[in-house]
DNA sequence: TTGACGAATGCAATCGGTTACATTAGGTTT
DNA sequence: AAACCTAATGTAACCGATTGCATTCGTCAA
């Protein structure tokens, strides 16, 4: 390997001078310069980054834990959170965790054993004991989309989500719906609490009762919007219109409402959250919120990149617009 | 930070000593051993992986390239590479390439700087350019389910697409097609003359002429099978099947067609290919051939272990079994 | 002419864990 | 008892880039 050894030896220099050669050019003279770059050249010299990290204790690297690569409104963030990291110098460490909190915690490692120098969370369940929270108050760290409940102090990228849920309820309600269900995606997560309390305030502004039984709690996955719509159809009465707390979700419903024999919106009504792409193929089109993703991956690694170098770590709630898309998932109560 | 001295100090031997306390425990009499553990409890060491990664020379850490992530096939391979990866002590550098290049370029030579140890390329462009090559030579990789036409000596992970196209082309040909039609991915790719080929192949078993009018390509989003399969209608005679190199141009293709106000697969039948998780939950059900991207992924990174650890580079091109699941989304050729 | 100053460069320590080689202690063999 | 061996541990070099401090050299002012 080409070490800056060589290319000291071979311009007559010290590796001093090779290295401000080459990332603080005005230190040295012009023609020192010169003879350093062709010797680079020449000689096929690539600085080895294990090295340059060593010594500076900086790996420029951060980690982005995800509980499923495989749902595509997680993957738009994650590809924000890259591209914008590259911007900045930064490469990306993926943690998938499968909803494992021990691999979770695994990943958050990384950061204490300087494998990556920040970490970003989507739908994350860290931190979870309370050692976890003494890790969490060492690590630049940054949520998106959903965080924990709880006292933790550190940034969080989301959309207003009690604010969006009002939008999704006074649309069903101004369609007539007053058998209003819900199904979640994540217990115990400012997501769900806020989406559901977003609908109950609504309900209850328009003297409307929320029927505790046609609120399904699940994963944010196709497999539990269709069995939770199997259980609300199973149901003696059930709503005419349903609220999915993720496009994933509505697909699976919508998949169930089919499988039953019913009509999407004539007999129930749909709406998703997230706007996935595939909300615009699917029949019918799907009524959803639209998040800005890549966006919003974005802004948490810009955070992470303040935090990482030297910000203090405060805690900040950023809120990013939404969109609420009608589409042909939702129609006119049946009478 | 607590270093190894601190232990060393704090226990009185040697940073030696407290390092072989830790990695091999067999070299160390018990009783030194039991003071060195308990002194890193109570100071709560972690090693520097920095410092380690640097003077072994290695990182640990494999970086997968992809053109999209939000593919949701794609994802599945990446989680099948990350969870073997997590088993063999390697991490997953992301390389979400937008489908540049650049940063395909980029990417790889993280391998040479040291970032990472290796590399694993999903339906890549890369080795591009001769330079490339030269690059490719010395850097471990391995190609899954896609590979460049060429003469490149790494392995490759992949399904046999023509057996797999030509029991594609079978069964619509049982069901009395004879006007097929084929929208493809990506042009210039093995996957894509593979599958061609079987098809055409088959029909030309069956003496029925191929179409190169019918042949779109473009990519493999929603969106272009949309606009290839619009472009199809709108031509004078259409095919009555179309076979979509992966699900989510059928998905876009079943759009068009339903846009169209025609029915699938009464008057269109669509085949997709990749059999990813949404094809249950699409309406109609979508006939597609499953490829098994978890193991695929899993399997690479196998690989990519082994070459990394000294197995000299060879040229393996390695099958995966695949099914072709028949749905609702192909039937009886129209009369 | 000399002292001062600044620009350019060199020297050498540093980051923290690993490991080849050296040393020591304890026991065994002859 | 001397010679020898082995297990356990210590010493110090090493990986390669960075950087604080020292040094050199040329220039300008006193």
């Amino acid at each position: 390997m080409t070490t800056m050894r060589k290319i000291s030896q071979l311009v007559g220099v010290s590796t001093a001078t090779v290295s401000r050669a080459l990332k603080n050019p005005e230190m040295v003279l012009p023609e020192t310069r010169e003879k350093v770059l062709k010797a680079v050249e020449t000689l096929g010299y690539r600085p080895n980054i294990l090295a340059k990290n060593f010594s500076s204790g900086k790996t420029q690297t951060v980690v982005v834990i995800v509980t499923d690569l495989t749902n595509p409104f997680f993957s738009r963030i994650v590809q924000g959170v890259e591209e914008e990291a590259q911007k900045l110098g930064y490469s990306v460490l993926l943690g998938d965790t499968n909803d494992d909190i021990n691999r979770e915690r695994v990943y958050a490692e990384m950061v204490l054993n300087n494998k990556a120098d920040g970490l970003i969370q989507l739908d994350h369940l860290f931190p979870f004991e309370d050692k976890d929270k003494e890790i969490a108050k060492t690590v630049p760290m940054v949520s998106v989309c959903d965080a924990i409940d709880g006292d933790y102090e550190y940034p969080y990228i989301t959309i207003d989500n009690f604010a969006a849920s009002r939008d999704v309820a006074k649309h069903l309600i101004s369609l007539g719906h007053t058998k209003i269900g819900a199904i979640a995606g994540k217990d115990d997560s400012l997501v769900t609490s806020d989406r559901l309390g977003g609908l109950q305030r609504v309900l209850q502004e328009h003297n409307i009762p929320f029927n505790d039984d046609w609120f399904m709690r699940g994963g944010y996955t196709k497999q539990c919007g269709k069995e939770s719509m199997e259980a609300l159809l199973s149901m003696g009465e059930y709503p005419t219109a349903v609220y999915c707390f993720s496009d994933e979700i509505a697909i699976g419903a919508i998949k169930a409402i089919k499988d039953a024999g019913l009509r999407i919106p004539q007999d129930i009504s749909i709406v998703g959250f997230d706007n996935i792409d595939i909300c615009e193929y699917i029949d019918p089109p799907l009524t959803t919120v639209d998040q800005p993703a890549v966006e919003m991956g974005q802004r948490a690694m810009q955070i992470l990149y303040q935090l990482i170098n030297g910000d203090a770590i405060q805690h900040i709630t950023e809120f990013k617009p939404y969109t609420l898309l009608v589409r042909d998932s939702t129609g006119l109560a049946p009478k």
